[in-house]
RNA sequence: GCCGACAUGUCGGAAUUGGCAGACGAGGCAGACUCAAAAUCUGUUGUAGGCAACUACGUGUGGGUUCAAGUCCCACUGUCGGCACCA
């Protein structure tokens, strides 16, 4: 009997059917593999088309490896801790718990449509008690170390958010979140010691089976240089002023020497003179916004009125002040020399400072100076006793070179800085720590964890650099767990990474209420084989949460210290004209609909067939008619022929095996678009078949299809008679010889362009080739003398006439 | 400014190591079915000319290598992303 599709129909039973009975199941026989996504954040505004992408890329690949036998470890859960559910509360009152609730249910439900094999009793949240307990753990472990520590400093502020952020948090000298400008402010903050990482960071990267986009991005992030400190006695005091430099080699050509204005000798280097210059010249620089400092790059700067000595060859150089020079960046000072490098040059041309050449230039020495010679190649000149060195030699042992001198030491330096760690709002893990008068910070003992937040009245920051929690006596005031002296509680929360950076090692043992995780079940299901999400975390999250593995692992927590061992960043999904989807730009196209309209197995195979999955992907609603109608073709296809009992044929065993071998070779290449549109290709020619389609070519079809479009695939399996699921079914592999063509039908080109074409055996001697290529476009040899002849087996043939 | 990715019909996009450009789909056009429409099915669809079998042109621009270039090399333009005084 024929059936209509009926999508809504199969959808629900399939359903149903694997709430009974899921088809992903530990026998704790299989090999496991470990398939994540990026946890999604609850937001009230629900998801979109965009969201679903990524996770039906995930679910296919989870389901693909089920088919080649593994025990796929596939987990979902909640980043539920943030701004905008504070937010939400400071608007309606509503506590955060109760309105994250509500939103964790509304986006499951949707979740729940995508029909992945995610296994929800691994479900997990970052603002359940019972989760974030650990996170406490970790920062207790961190601080046990010496990791974790608290620091007086300006830190970035967001005035919008009002709260600190990290560096990773500002983006072009704004609040990645918000957009605001973000501002300085001196505040005591808890700071997490990545840099103690730095090297590890940047060393197993190689490790990793990640995009090199985003290797480069943390490798540029973590940035490490090597070069020398050296010290610079400060002329007629008993003090020195240590630079770094990645280039001692030219150290002959220092000519002046600049500091930040932040420099703790800054103020104290100004003479009677230049007192007022100087002061004046430091409040500038501290009130210059971040912004500003980015966009206005012309040089600024102050003489101080004092020297220095170049300890290489003793001259006396001035001491200047300029914010180009970073406080935070090696030691807050540099030694210029203004003939190699860009930014000196323009300074000392500026303040009509000395420019010395130190190495020569296509081995002479540069008349008018109009730029600086930067490169690391040439032979020294002007430069005592390391003149007619080669400067790139130099470069490497002058650090060596100024160390025996006693000058200065080998030293090598990174951009990444410290994580500021703490945020002053309500909603986030609060920092299990207590402050008391006698034993200063105390941490509260493992037994009473989790600390949990307080419910308030207000959830409004205050503004003032202190988080809401700072107002409720009741809480902050405790006693000192050593001393037992009235203390007070830290106030500051987590940032919004502390969750994410290792929620994925929960995910497998959610409900341990001793430890983490527990060593034997960390052993046997980490790490992450496969981590699937958008690119905008390369340096947050991702780096965040290789700095906790590896923490981790140095304890002796777990037994690896990379979490992700393979990475897939898949494109956004955009509007109209690439614009992001945005509630605000009302392009949000949303599935909940679509789903309804065309089914789930339709909109799954949609969010394939837009584009490379790693590329952004324009929506447009009118192209899932295409995959609906394709998969109404293969119901129909397999209704027609179903009670047929059709033969097999050669060429019917051919088009199988051909459909097992591209599949699987466009799946394995991770090019989804091309696998859905291999799909249809072999539909359209199955459907042309006069003879009809036998049960074997329809069953390989369902089976290669169910990763895809699971639900249609099952049913059709069904109907095919059986009564086992579709997915204990092994992945196919295609039986190479069947595929083999015996002859093939190549082009023929005179002079490049094609002419015609030609069936040739495939193994045809050239001789044989180029008659039948001939005679088969001989008209268009006609008074033409052949010059060469070409043929490529399989490929083309060329005849190159005169 | 530096680094990287990308540029193909009306649109989304295909095209192993250089080897028949435009697969697959959307949209358009024509037809079948229908009282009619939708759905479905069939055909057609890069551009220009003959308007049929053919010819010329055609993968951002200009040049090069090659029997052969979307693919490789050089120079440039545009779009997107990252970094941006890191000494």
């Amino acid at each position: 009997m024929k059936r209509p599709y009926d999508h809504n129909a199969i959808e629900e039973k399939w359903t149903k059917e694997w709430e009974i009975h899921p088809v992903n199941v530990d026998d704790g026989k299989k090999p496991k593999y470990y398939c994540l996504d990026m946890f999604p954040y609850p937001s009230g505004n629900g998801l979109h088309v965009g969201h679903w992408r990524g996770y039906v890329i995930s679910d296919v690949w989870s389901r693909y490896k089920l088919m080649n036998g593994h025990y796929v470890i596939h987990p979902m859960g909640w980043d539920a801790f943030g701004l905008p559910a504070e937010n939400y509360a400071i608007k309606t009152g509503k506590q955060p718990a109760v309105s994250t609730a509500e939103n964790v249910a509304n986006i499951k439900k949707q979740i729940k449509q995508i029909a992945a094999i995610y296994d929800w009793d691994m479900e997990l949240n970052t603002t359940d008690p019972k989760f974030f307990k650990w996170t406490q753990w970790i920062f207790e472990k961190l601080f046990e170390k010496g990791l974790a520590y608290e620091k007086e400093m300006p830190i970035n502020w967001c005035p919008s958010c009002k709260t600190g952020l990290a560096n990773e948090e500002v983006v072009d000298g704004k609040c990645e979140r918000c957009g605001a400008d973000v501002t300085k402010k001196d505040l005591k903050q808890w700071m997490l010691k990545i840099t103690a990482y730095a090297d590890r960071l940047l060393d197993d990267l190689d490790k990793l089976d990640w995009p090199e986009k985003v290797k480069k991005m943390q490798t540029e992030w973590i940035g490490r240089s090597y070069g020398a400190e050296v010290d610079f006695p400060v002329d007629g005091r008993d003090e020195k002023i240590t630079v770094y430099t990645t280039r001692p080699d030219t150290l002959y050509g220092a000519t002046f020497m600049v500091l930040a204005p932040e420099h703790q000798l800054a103020a104290s280097l100004a003479t009677d003179e230049t007192r007022q210059a100087v002061d004046d010249y430091i409040t500038f620089a501290a009130n210059k916004s971040n912004v500003d400092r980015l966009q206005n790059k012309e040089k600024t700067g102050v003489f101080t009125g004092s020297y220095a000595i170049n300890p290489m060859n003793g001259k006396k150089i001035p001491i200047w002040l300029s914010d180009y020079v970073l406080a935070d960046y090696g030691t807050g000072a540099i030694m210029c020399v203004p003939a190699h490098d860009d930014r000196d040059f323009e300074f000392a041309t500026k303040f009509d400072i000395p420019i010395v050449q130190v190495i020569a230039k296509d081995g002479k020495a540069i008349e008018n100076m109009t730029e600086a010679y930067t490169e690391a190649s040439g032979t020294m000149i002007n430069s005592g006793e390391w003149d007619g060195m080669e400067s790139a030699v130099l470069k490497k042992e002058a650090p060596h070179m100024v160390e025996k001198k006693g000058i200065g030491r080998a030293k090598k330096n990174f951009k990444i800085r410290d994580w500021v760690f703490s945020r002053q709002r309500y909603w986030g893990e609060p920092i299990p720590v207590i402050h008391c008068p006698d034993c200063g910070d105390v941490l509260v003992p493992e037994e009473e964890l989790p600390l949990t937040l307080p419910e308030v009245e207000h959830y409004e920051p205050t503004g003032t650099g202190e988080s809401p929690l700072a107002a409720i006596e009741s809480w902050v005031n405790c006693k000192c767990p050593k001393c037992g002296k009235d203390s007070k509680r830290e106030t500051n929360t987590m940032p919004q990474w502390a969750g994410s950076s290792w929620y994925f090692l929960r995910y497998v043992d959610v409900n341990n209420d001793k430890e983490l995780v527990s060593k034997e079940k960390a052993d046997k299901y980490l790490p992450v084989d496969m981590y699937i999400g958008g690119v905008e975390h390369a340096v947050l999250h991702l780096l965040y949460s290789r700095f906790w593995t590896k923490f981790l692992y140095d304890i002796g927590v777990i037994g690896f210290d990379e979490p992700f061992h393979k990475l897939f960043n898949q494109g956004m999904i955009t509007g109209k004209n690439g614009i992001k989807m945005s509630k605000s730009k009302g392009n949000v196209v949303s599935p909940d609909d679509l789903v309804r309209d065309y089914g789930c197995d339709s909109l799954r195979l949609y969010e394939l067939f837009v584009g490379p999955p790693e590329l952004d992907s324009e929506w447009d609603d009118r192209g899932i008619d295409g995959v609906y109608r394709f998969l109404s073709r293969f119901w129909n296809l397999v209704q027609e022929n179903k009670d047929r009992d059709v033969k097999e044929t050669p060429e019917l065993i051919k088009t199988r095996h051909q459909l097992i071998d591209t599949i699987s070779g466009r799946l394995e290449a991770f090019s989804l678009n091309t696998v859905i549109s291999g799909f249809m290709e072999f539909n359209n020619r199955l459907s042309k078949l006069e003879g009809g389609v036998d049960k074997a070519t329809l069953e390989t079809f369902a089976v290669l299809l169910a990763p895809f479009a699971p639900h249609i695939a099952a049913e059709v399996w069904e109907e095919l008679g059986h009564d086992g699921s579709v997915f204990d079914e092994k992945w196919p592999v295609a039986d190479k010889a069947a595929i083999k063509d015996d002859t093939r039908e190549i082009g023929v080109q005179v002079n490049g362009k094609v002419r015609g074409t030609v069936d040739i055996a495939v193994d045809a001697s050239k001789d044989e080739a180029i008659n039948a290529a001939k005679a088969a476009i001989a008209d268009k040899l006609e008074g033409k003398t052949i010059v060469k002849e070409i043929y490529v087996p399989g490929k083309i043939i060329n005849i190159v006439v005169k």
